[in-house]
DNA sequence: AGTGTTTATCGTCAGGCAGACGACTATGAT
DNA sequence: ATCATAGTCGTCTGCCTGACGATAAACACT
């Protein structure tokens, strides 16, 4: 049977990002202000389509690169000095997700150290990091009072999805060390587990379990008073992807 | 800005299918003859284009239907009796995964006790259950001799996603029950572990963890000897969907 | 009826890991 | 000098797991 385009509906395809960082002990995510209709002046995930010889990983690591100024840390190479995880996270393809035609969203998810600043087409206040728990609120009021409309399109539902697939994540792999800067104390990793859970976590206990951890961390043997009080040893990220036995979120 | 039709090329969506069962003592996938090309006569992974006005998750819900008779369970719905536990999976966009166009297939997983027999358009030879290690070996020989091809498209790569899926799913979630029928015993679940992991088990250890899990299982009260032996107490699928503490796999 | 086979189920024991928490160390601030 | 802060090392107890012995209840033989 040839080749038949009446057989298919067509579609748009765009790729969407849930950027997630640790700025000032919380977990936020990259929002940019949408300069036109639909949902104009609301704030949105970063996206954009996929153009015609683009492969999906590709289309997200481009948007990111836009977006942010990072790179993706491709999974292939162990020495992930700078640049961002990358992974997808799922596709969103609700019939009326665009009010103006139809529209799949293959959202991916990135983690990435505390970045400087946020650039969209160079104009800074159309992106910014948001605490993840102020932009999944509907309706209600930001840190400094101003009212804040919920997320464009169902951009709510792909950063929910995100934020829990970066949380139930950095259980059982190493990834929580995409959060931090290439080389890290034990604090700071500790704090980043605290930022993307939202708990308090023992620090002793904490620490013998990431330093028990085979291929976790590997010394670099550099020492470092940034946090004030005692010196802490600095560490990288070791080769080990999969943590076994895993970190354990405290229950509820 | 008005809406420029020109601003993104036109993609096909399909939904792709991997359907897994537990049949004498193997982990399954069912898999379709092509009848056209490309790849006419090779074996593939069910599927088939998204609809207009179609979500991707009814698409799939449709597609499993075609092609099994199975109803999608709705996992709002606590009382799964019948019916196939169906997610989405992933996402495969390369450029050339289809030569004919540019295809973005939505892959989803769906888990299904043993059932009879497939069927593709009534025509069963066209259909069948293949043992997973039979379908994602590339050009080797079948059970019986015959040579095999290796599957359409990319989807051994979406066979092998699936089935790391669904065997890294079952260890933390109480997924495995979606292999079994509405009434089990302790044993035919711990067969269903063995076969998705490829392992043997302690049934004596097995049986205090499952038994020992609250919300895993809850006993009907009825008892069967259909396994021989000792007659088994029968249970339902509990109501809790994660499984704390995790069932552990056994170290490689 | 007795014996063996199969599967289910209960118990015991030792090792490992996690949570709670005490103690000590090394820096900067006052 | 003293305090505050953060890091690091230990100890103890309880829970979970893997290894494995023992018993129970069916069926298939002889």
């Amino acid at each position: 049977m040839p080749y038949d385009p009446s057989a298919f509906p067509p579609f748009a395809v765009t790729v969407d990002l849930v950027v997630l960082t640790v700025r000032r002990h919380a977990l936020c995510a990259l929002a940019v202000r949408r300069g036109e209709p639909p949902f104009q002046g609301r704030w949105a995930l970063p996206g954009g389509f996929v153009r015609a010889d683009e492969d999906l990983s590709q289309a997200a690591a481009r948007e990111l690169e836009e977006e942010t100024g990072l790179t993706a840390h491709d999974p292939a190479v162990p020495a992930q000095d700078n640049g961002a995880h990358l992974e997808q996270l799922a596709t969103y393809g609700d019939p009326k997700r665009d009010p103006r035609m139809r529209v799949v969203s293959v959202a991916h998810l990135a983690l990435a150290p505390d970045l400087p600043a946020p650039r969209a087409g160079g104009d800074a206040s159309n992106a910014r990091w948001a605490p993840v728990e102020e932009l999944l609120q509907r309706g209600g009021y930001g840190r400094d009072g101003e009212p804040v409309a919920p997320l464009a399109f169902d951009h709510a539902q792909i950063l929910a999805d995100g934020v829990e697939r970066a949380r139930s994540k950095i259980e059982y792999s190493s990834l929580a060390t995409a959060f931090c800067p290439p080389e890290f104390t034990v604090g700071e990793l500790r704090r980043v587990y605290e930022a993307v859970w939202a708990v308090a976590l023992d620090p002793r206990n904490f620490h013998r379990k990431v330093t028990g951890t085979p291929g976790f961390l590997v010394p670099t043997g550099g020492t470092t008073t940034r946090q004030g009080g005692r010196p802490a040893q600095l560490f990288r990220a070791g080769g080990a992807t999969l943590l076994n036995p895993p970190m354990l979120r405290p229950e509820v």
